[in-house]
Order: structure tokens, then C-alpha cells, then sequence
DNA sequence: AGACTGATTGTTCCA
DNA sequence: TGGAACAATCAGTCT
């Protein structure tokens, strides 16, 4: 089975499960996941270890460190990953609040 | 109501 | 400039 790559793949197979799926109109882009912030913080400590390795390798060391890590670990991680989907929660809410005609609009 | 898939995010590395 | 392994995640669509 294809690997269906992972990022940029946008509308590779776009709504294959239909074909409409028009989702978010604006579109307030979802936060960032915890592995998102969590590879900021390793991403120099992964390299730092394996200095000179290819981004395949810090790439997988650090998914394989990122599970090592115990929920309590993932706590910062989680809590920017939190962090970033209020702010996604704020966006959405605009999103929601946006006039879909053209009364109400409050502030 | 439950299941699922698609879309999205950020890193590093190179041609 | 973009694509690819790594993982999370969530929202909208489908059954």
C-alpha cells in the first residue's frame, strides 16, 4: 500500500473518499501537534547526538525518542500543542462567527 | 452515533 | 522551493 508520502500533499488525492468535501471555507489551519514542538526542542539535541546524520535519521530518531518520552515528558510538548489549538480554537470561532450572508456580524 | 479519511503543522537535508 | 519520514490532530464527511 502506498505510504501516501506525509506534508505538502495538500490536495495530492483530494477527496477521493467522494469527492466534494468542501471543509473550512477560511480554513483557520488546525495548530501545530506535539511532535511539532517537540522536534523543536530535539531536533538540536537528536542532531547534537548524531552530528553529520541525514534529516531520515533525525527524523526517525526523533519519532522513536518522541514515544521514549513518558506523558509526563510530553507535558510541554502537549501544552504548546494545546497552547496552539486555542489558538486554532480562536480562528475556528471567527471562522464560525463569519457572517454567512450578511446580518450579524457583531465585533 | 460511530468510523474514517483528508487536510494541516514543523524539523532537517539536498538539488 | 519543495518534497519526504516522523507523529499528532482534528474537523468535516460518510455510513
Amino acid at each position: 500500500m502506498p505510504k501516501e508520502k506525509t506534508t505538502t500533499r495538500k490536495s495530492k488525492a483530494k477527496a477521493e473518499t467522494g469527492g466534494k468535501k468542501k471543509k473550512d471555507p477560511n480554513a483557520p489551519k488546525r495548530g501545530l501537534s506535539a511532535y511539532m514542538f517537540f522536534a523543536n526542542d530535539n531536533r538540536e539535541n537528536v542532531r547534537a547526538e548524531n552530528e553529520g546524520i541525514s534529516f531520515g535519521q533525525v527524523g526517525k530518531v526523533l519519532g522513536e525518542r518522541w514515544k521514549a518520552l513518558n506523558s509526563k515528558q510530553r507535558e510541554p510538548y502537549e501544552a504548546k500543542a494545546k497552547a496552539d489549538k486555542e489558538r486554532y480554537e480562536k480562528e475556528k470561532a471567527a471562522y464560525n462567527d463569519t457572517p454567512a450572508d450578511d446580518d450579524e456580524e457583531e465585533e
